[in-house]
RNA sequence: AGGCGCGUAGCUCAGUUGGGAGAGCGCCGCCCUUACAAGGCGGAGGUCGGGGGUUCGAAUCCCCCCGUGCCUACCA
């Protein structure tokens, strides 16, 4: 201490004193409450050091107070060397102190170490604490365990040190509050539009409005429709309204008896009626808007509209929301600097004679050849010192955003547009020979060189910057390099970006600042995090490790589809994916039985299927029932999609394509079939090809091939077809029901076999009561698929049969010989129990007073409806218990 | 240390506004029944991590604990 005594320090890093310019206390430790403010001699170093501006700085070091030092670590006195430690040049920034740099970016002590001055910074660690030693200034050396940053390719310590770097201001509110908004609550926005909309007249336009399954309204005009750009139908009545408006007079009072200019717009699913510009009437429901048949001629309109949208990103799921608000809310100020020698340089060029830092863009020159070839340099597409020939010959290579276009094409299109960019090699040797002063002819090169003036002093002797632009922020330029105004006001805000949790802030974040700072909008409206995939014990897959599955291997070994249909249906949101080589064997097996589905339909289809098939009223009810459940698959694979939930999509195909496409309806159809039935034939192609459209994202390849060989294809690929939309015409209620009992009843008499053993070889007589509705019309198929020789109604159990029950009926099966019951009364006293279990939590809901009171109507009733199935189960089930109990 | 998740059948996991516990694989029994043995039919298996609370009612909502994973920060 200057005036004597000591204060004593400890560091991990005794080299770095060497830059030392301060010691830091806690404001509140007694024990230094007296030193704060006063000065310190820092041992080693020479008299005066250099900072980083060149001020000289003296040995004398001041003692700080501040809060950030831990008064219970260390000697509570912590060292602090502002230009190598984060947290030292926090708290040097904050005091003012001089920054002084004692290792050079190759890990080699520079002047300000004095004595120490060229040696690697480990020597110096250990040639320090020697000399420390030697002077008596160690106190002690304890051995202490913390983490260090190493290079993640070299492994060598990274050294912390100060440098000049480029900041991208960041930290600012216009940046921050916007960004934060735009994802928690979203912006409101107001855009003028011209809106596009097409009046087509057709030969056959067809109307469909239906609501809750019923049809409201069903006409077929020749008339004038329209589409809008986004897709959506008009239908156009000039003058009065006609015959196809009947209907809407009828429910309709507002527009009774009104003349006007009408018009119909579907907008998804409600249907609007507009009278001279205005709204008057909306419907909604499935509304369908078809042009068939020869369109006859088109007019285009252009009106102006105000549109209000909000601007918002959705994090999918949800909860990223929470992972990206912090950061944004602790956004620091972004370096963009890079030390390596690839990526976008920086577009400064300091002044080697007055010192200034000039910051050049195209804007700078006001000639459109200078303008290109400063362009082509801060591009790096040529040198600073280039010939005619380059210039020509870049300008006509292909560019890279867009291909199929030159760089010259690119600039003429995208920067420069309206502008006459003629370039070639005559007139721009003639344009640097004579008409610019700003380019300079090296004659032994022969080479010419772009004059940048400093805005300064007017000197041509620059030094560019080294540095590059990170690569994230060349990525978040993105959008700004890549569209063409027009293009941009289309596709921009984008619908859909699907990266990895770890790139939010990356990339997500600064998109987001970007384009809600430049362009007012968001770049995309959903950004779906995909799960990460690890392995089967949940690590992450590393090659270090070896752990990593190549879906090279895979594809080999599964199929491309396995490999595809099971990443997604192990998709679920929030969830990292384990995936072990396992997963992919359900798959695999699930396309085979696709495959042999697919034959089985297709080796049974006549090639002239199409050229007689039947109307709807040749379908039977196991094809009504098949058809309902379709439909109904495919609507949920639809929410699913658009929920982004992919597993819950792929468990629906699966469940329908294997359960009861494969194991009951094409098992309940193959006696039609081989019969040539017209209906079946039809069903089965008309459920497999949408089955095959559905399945088309998933599994691509094999439906194709599939597809390839449908009666049904045309020369398009699968790929370009309409995906399955839900039919609300195609739901048959009653089928649905019929055929779900006639599965119990065939499950039921199948489980009876299996309970006495019969081999399925085995036919059998099967008695039945109570189900003589089920049964009817199906007596063939449930033969077939229950395995029976006969198929008789009864009032009475019959000897020598076992019993079984279902929801309404009651089954006795022929024993054919002397069976052991044994099996038999044991599955049915496990049975008898079940039931009893649930039956005692039913009656104990029922017989509670509250739950009666509260719980809503259709909960109790439902309720009430189990207790008497129960009931009744458990009556039968005790009976049969008796008469076998008698044998 | 703080934040975010996750603990459901032997294993991997679904279960979307709280209302009779599910799938795949594995396991057991029978079967080559002409789409499919990579298959068919039938079956067994779960106090939904533990405790408490809210509610007529909790795998589901709230609190605490235990186990587990990830992210961020700190480490003179």
């Amino acid at each position: 201490m200057e005036g004597g005594g000591y204060i004593e320090v400890a560091t991990t890093r005794p080299e770095t004193m060497l830059g030392d310019t301060a010691v830091a206390v806690h404001p509140e430790d007694e024990r230094y409450r007296e030193l704060v403010g006063r000065f310190a001699l820092l041992p080693l170093v020479k008299e005066e050091r250099k900072s980083l501006k060149g001020d000289r700085v003296s040995r004398r070091i001041p003692i700080i107070a501040d809060r950030r030092v831990k008064k219970e670590f260390g000697t509570g006195a912590v060292k602090v060397t502002p230009a190598h430690d984060p947290l030292d040049f926090e708290i040097g920034k904050e005091h003012h102190l001089p920054f002084v740099k004692v290792i050079d970016e190759r890990g080699i002590i520079n002047e300000n170490g004095g004595d120490f001055e060229g040696l690697e910074r480990f020597k110096a660690r250990e040639e320090v604490v020697k000399k420390l030693k030697e002077l008596g200034l160690l106190s002690k050396v304890e051995k202490i365990r913390h983490s260090v940053g190493k290079c993640y390719r070299c492994k060598s310590t990274v050294e912390p040190l100060v440098s000049v770097q480029w900041f991208f201001k960041v930290s600012d509110k216009k940046i921050r509050e916007p960004s934060l908004k735009v994802v928690l609550e979203g912006i409101e926005r107001e855009e003028e539009r011209l809106e596009r909309v097409e009046f087509i007249r057709g030969e056959a336009i067809t109307l469909r409005i239906l609501k809750e399954g019923e049809i409201l309204l069903f006409e077929e005009v020749e008339e004038i429709a329209g589409r809008r750009e986004d897709g959506t139908y008009y239908l156009y009545y000039q003058g009065e309204p006609r015959e196809v408006f009947n209907e809407f007079y009828a429910k309709s009072k507002v527009l009774n008896g009104r003349r006007g200019n009408y018009e119909v717009i579907k907008e998804g699913h409600t249907l609007k009626i507009l009278r001279d510009g205005e709204v008057i009437e909306t419907f909604s429901g499935e509304v369908s808007v078809d042009v068939g048949g020869r369109i006859l001629g088109i007019r285009r309109e252009e009106r102006p509209v105000k549109v209000k949208e909000t601007s918002k990103v959705n994090f999918i799921p949800k909860n990223w929301e929470n992972f990206y608000k912090p950061w944004i809310e602790n956004l620091k100020d972004w370096c963009i600097s890079r030390q390596i020698w690839w990526g976008h340089r920086i577009p400064v060029w300091y002044c080697k004679d007055c010192k200034k830092e000039n910051v050049f863009s195209d804007e700078d020159f006001e000639n459109i050849y200078d303008k290109l070839i400063f362009n082509l340099i801060a591009d790096g597409k040529i040198r600073e010192e280039f010939s005619v020939e380059e210039v020509v010959k870049v300008l006509n290579s292909k560019n890279f955003l867009k291909p199929h276009m030159s760089n010259l094409d690119f600039y003429r299109e995208y920067v420069y547009r309206g502008q006459n960019v003629g370039i070639s090699e005559s007139n721009l040797f003639l344009y640097l020979n004579n008409y610019s002063k700003n380019y300079q002819y090296l004659k032994e090169k022969k080479k010419w060189r772009f004059l940048l003036r400093c805005k300064a002093c007017g000197s041509t002797n620059l030094k560019r910057e080294e540095d590059v632009l990170d690569t994230w922020f060349s990525s978040a330029l993105w959008p700004f390099g890549v569209f063409k105004e027009d293009e941009r006001r289309k596709l921009f805000p984008t619908d859909l970006l699907i990266t990895g949790f770890d790139i939010i802030f990356f990339w997500v974040a600064r998109m987001i600042f970007t384009s809600l700072y430049f362009y007012k909008v968001e770049p995309f409206k959903d950004v779906y995090i995909h799960a990460l995939i690890r392995d089967e014990f949940g690590r992450k897959m590393s090659k270090t490790l070896g752990n990593v599955i190549d879906p090279l291997d895979i594809i080999e070994k599964y199929g491309a589809d396995s490999l595809r249909f099971t990443l997604a249906s192990l998709t679920v949101q929030g969830r990292d994916i384990r995936l072990s080589e396992k997963s992919f064997e359900s798959a695999k097996h699930f396309a085979n039985k696709l495959w042999n589905a697919s034959r089985f339909v297709i080796m049974n289809t006549p090639k002239d299927l199409l050229s007689e098939l039947p109307s709807v009223s040749d379908l039977k009810t196991e094809d009504r029932w098949i058809i309902t459940l379709l439909n109904e698959t495919v609507r949920e694979v639809n929410e699913s999609l658009k929920s982004y939930e992919f597993s819950r999509a792929c468990q629906k195909l699966y469940d329908f394509v294997w359960n009861n496409f494969c194991d009951w309806y094409i098992e309940m159809v193959k006696g039609r079939v081989r019969e040539r039935d017209l209906g079946a034939l039809y069903t089965l192609n008309y459920v497999l090809d949408k089955v095959l459209r559905l399945l088309h994202p998933f599994m691509p390849f094999i439906t194709e091939e599939i597809w390839d060989n449908m009666p049904t294809k045309d020369e398009e690929s699968l790929a370009l077809k309409e995906y399955p939309t839900f039919i609300p015409q195609e739901v048959f209620k009653e089928d649905k029901e019929r055929v779900e009992e006639l599965k119990d009843f065939i499950s039921t008499a199948r489980y009876l076999r299996s309970v006495i053993g019969l081999k399925p070889s085995q036919r059998v007589k099967l008695y039945y009561r109570g189900a003589e509705k089920i049964v009817e019309g199906f007596e063939e198929t449930v033969k077939e698929l229950a395995r029976l020789s006969e198929l008789i109604p009864t009032q009475e159990r019959p000897k020598n049969t076992v019993a079984g029950f279902g929801k309404s009926f009651s089954l006795y099966l022929e024993v054919p010989q002397s069976i052991d019951l044994k099996a038999l009364k044991e599955n049915y006293k496990r049975r008898e129990r079940k039931v009893l279990e649930e039956l005692r939590r039913v009656e104990e809901k029922l017989s509670n007073e509250e739950f009666l009171k509260k719980a809503p109507k259709e909960v109790v009733e439902k309720n009430k409806r189990i207790r008497e199935e129960l009931r009744g189960e458990l009556e039968k089930i005790r009976s049969f218990l008796e008469v076998l109990d008698a044998n």
